[in-house]
Formats: structure tokens, sequence, C-alpha cells
RNA sequence: UGGGGCGUCGCCAAGUGGUAAGGCACCGGUUUUUGGUACCGGCAUCCGCAGGUUCGAAUCCUGCCGCCCCAG
């Protein structure tokens, strides 16, 4: 129980089927000052006395534990060096396969429940091989692309009641519940960064890591100076102040090594093949044509799955597809699986290779 | 020094007498449980400076300042 609307809602659903619930409530970071004032943060200070007040006007027992350094180390940490690396972290995703659904998961079972229900806009619906896991009916609210990395294991036990709702009926049920919550905001942004200026909190947690450095084109040539790699993205515009082009530039990729951010125009932003990492699979090995999500929002794309190679061809060249940003495969609704993209090949030829300093010619895959 | 060219928002750049286009950048907003994108809106009372001509000039004239090119 987060504090929010979703979680909420679940529990009073819950309790009103006669089912015997037990709150939990993690504190995942420090709640102290910043947070209160912002009505989209979760997980900290009043968000707890928030979720505190649902389960007693529930009449369920509620529990707050104390994950601060779990969630530091498995979430606000990793996060930081990914950025240190010039990638792009989806903390959401790390905080739901280790602190919610390993952690959190676990306590409940030591408790003797039969199952861990969440809010989480996601369907979980039976199949013939055991649980499957389904995008969320509600196509504005799905929340499928922060979920990928959930084992089968975890599927068994977990249930996700909202799954098949729109967002304004379960307002409507906070509200026929008499919940305190019912008109609370969405939460919005990265929980742990309430302020929005989350390259403030990767200086912060790696202090001695970021260094300003050359903004180069494709070709090499230096065009300007950044503040700290960690705050650029691959397929971001804002920010570069780089005036005087014709049309915009955007962040084709970021060499960590170099410590550079390489900049070049939209079409130099097309990808046809991402590599993925730390795949994992929840439907056999997925292989074939799928559609894939490369960011949370946005429909899902026509792509191909070579779960040996791990690569996914996309139909029609991706544009913006971020490494450290997750890959997440579908097939009709349900969810496949996914991974971490870790690489990209574009299909332009600008790029150059970074140690070689040789033009490099883009790899076509056989799919074109 | 002589000849030529230029000087319009942070950058690029239209506009050669009728009362400052556009692009990039930047700022704000919308969208959104990641980052980013996209979209919408804002952004030069003033055109190197000082005078002059004119009903009226960034646009014509004069001087000055600055930059560039060619000469030598």
């Amino acid at each position: 129980m987060s504090g929010g609307v979703d979680s909420s809602v679940v529990a009073a659903l819950a309790a009103e089927a006669g089912c015997d619930v037990v709150g939990l409530t993690l504190q995942l970071y420090d709640q102290g000052a910043a947070t209160a004032a912002r009505p989209g943060a979760c997980c900290a200070g009043a968000d707890i006395r928030d979720a505190r007040r649902v389960a007693d006007r529930l009449g369920i027992a509620h529990y707050v534990i104390d994950m601060e350094a779990r969630f530091r180390a498995a979430v606000i940490d990793k996060f930081a060096a990914s950025y240190v690396g010039g990638e792009t972290p989806v903390p959401c995703v790390e905080c739901n396969r280790t602190v919610k659904f390993t952690d959190m998961l676990g306590l409940a079972r030591e408790l003797g429940a039969e199952a861990l229900l969440t809010g989480h806009y996601v369907r979980r619906i039976a199949g013939a091989d055991g649980p499957e896991l389904h995008r969320a009916a509600d196509p504005a609210k799905d929340q499928s692309y922060f979920l990928w990395a959930t084992t089968r294991a975890q599927l068994d036990y977990l249930r996700f009641p909202l799954g098949g709702l729109p967002k304004s009926e379960v307002r409507a049920l906070a509200a026929r519940y008499e919940l305190a919550v019912a008109a609370k905001p969405d939460s919005q942004d990265i929980c742990f960064v309430p302020s929005g200026d989350y390259a403030a909190l990767v200086e912060r947690v790696a202090p001695d890591a970021l260094h300003p450095g050359d903004i180069v084109d494709g070709n090499g040539q230096v065009v300007g100076r950044h503040g700290g790699i960690h705050r650029f993205t691959v397929g971001q515009r804002r920010g570069l102040d780089l005036g005087g082009a014709s049309e915009p530039l955007y962040v084709v990729r970021i060499d960590a090594a170099a410590n550079r951010v390489v900049v070049g125009p939209r079409a130099a932003l097309a990808v046809a093949v991402a590599h993925l990492d730390d795949v994992n699979l929840l439907a056999g090995d997925g292989a074939g044509p799928v559609t894939a999500k490369v960011r949370s929002l946005a429909r899902p794309v026509a792509a191909d799955w070579d779960p040996a190679a791990r690569t996914l061809t996309f139909a029609v060249p991706e544009f913006g597809v971020a490494p450290g940003q997750a890959a997440v495969l579908y097939r009709g609704d349900r969810v496949l699986g996914g991974g971490r993209i870790a690489r990209t090949v574009g299909t332009e030829t600008m790029c150059r290779d970074v140690d070689t300093g040789v033009k490099i010619l883009t790899t076509q895959t056989s799919s074109f």
C-alpha cells in the first residue's frame, strides 16, 4: 500500500471480498523534507500516513516495513551507476523486480499469505501452462512496461485486481469506499526524485564520477560542451544548448569512456536492431514476430525477436532507443518478456567506431 | 594604406521606403509511475553607433566603430 489510490482500492476490494487482508507499506527512502509538498510522490512520509489511514478505515492489519537500505542498493545506487555508465535506467523496473516482487513478496509468504496483491495496471490471466502476464485493459494506464522482469515464480503468487479496470472506475471505487485518497493525484516522475531533478541526485550519489566534457557530431568534431553525461539520454533534444542549426540536434550516442555526448540530426536516431541482455521470458522463447515497446507510453511496434542472438529487429526503424531502457515484447496483449537494451544498431552510417576512429557502415540485418 | 563586402533576437537568417518572416537555442505548459520524444505557447517597440532626408526608413544619404576579403 503506497498510500495512493490504486493500492488502496486493491486493499478495499480484497477486504470487501472477505479476504483476511494484511496491508504492507514499504518505506523506501528518506521521507524527510522535500516530499511532503510534492503531490506525485509515494512511499514516504505523508504517503505512509495515508496508507495507514486507509488500512484503519478498512479495519485491516497494516505493517510499515523499513526498506530504505535495500531500496538504496537495489534501485538508487543502480540508477546512478547506470547514468554514470552513459545509459538511461528504468528504476521502476528494478524496484518491482527486487524490493517489491522479491523482498515484499518474500515477506508476504512469511506472513502466511496466499497471494500478494498490487495496484499495478496489468493483467494476470490463467493459461494452459500457468498464469500469463497481459497488458492492462486500459492502454492509457498499462504498466506492463515496468513489469517485464517479473518471473514465472513471482507471477504464480501475484494478483493484479486493477488490470481490467479503467482508472476512472478505480477512482469511483475509492470514492465509494470513502477512502481519503480518492482524489489524490496520480504518481508521476521518479518517486525518489520528488524535485524532478534526477541529475542532482546522480551527482550526489556519484560526485566523483561525473565531469564536463565535449559534445561532438557524427564526425567527431567538437561542437559544444556538456556538464556531465548523466544529464543526457539518447534521443534527447533539449538541453544541448547548441543553436544555429537548420534542424534540431538530438543525442545520438553517449560515449561514457570518452566522456562525450554525440549529437546528430533526427535521421541519425533511426535504429534497426536492438541487442538485449538481462532477458526474462515468460512464454517460451517467444521467437518470431512480436510487437515491442521501447518506452512506457507509445504503442507497441512490429519487430522480430531472435532469442538465440537476443536481438530485436524492428520492422520500421525506431527512433530514440536508449541503452539501459527496457524493451518489452508482446504477442497481442500477452507479455512475452523483455530485456535491457544493451546496444543498438542504427540505419545511418554516420557513426564512427569509438575505439578505432574508423567510420563504420551500418550493419543491415537480413530482415531488411 | 588602397579597393570590395558586411554588421537584423544567444546562433543562422528573410526583409532595399510603409511601419521586424522563419529555423535553431532558450523559457513555460500539455502528455506521462523512468529518461526522452512529440505537441502547444512565449521570446527583437527594434535592426552596429550618431546624425540627416522623408508623412513615414532596418531599408536612402553622411560620419564614426567593428569584422571579413582582395590588393600590396
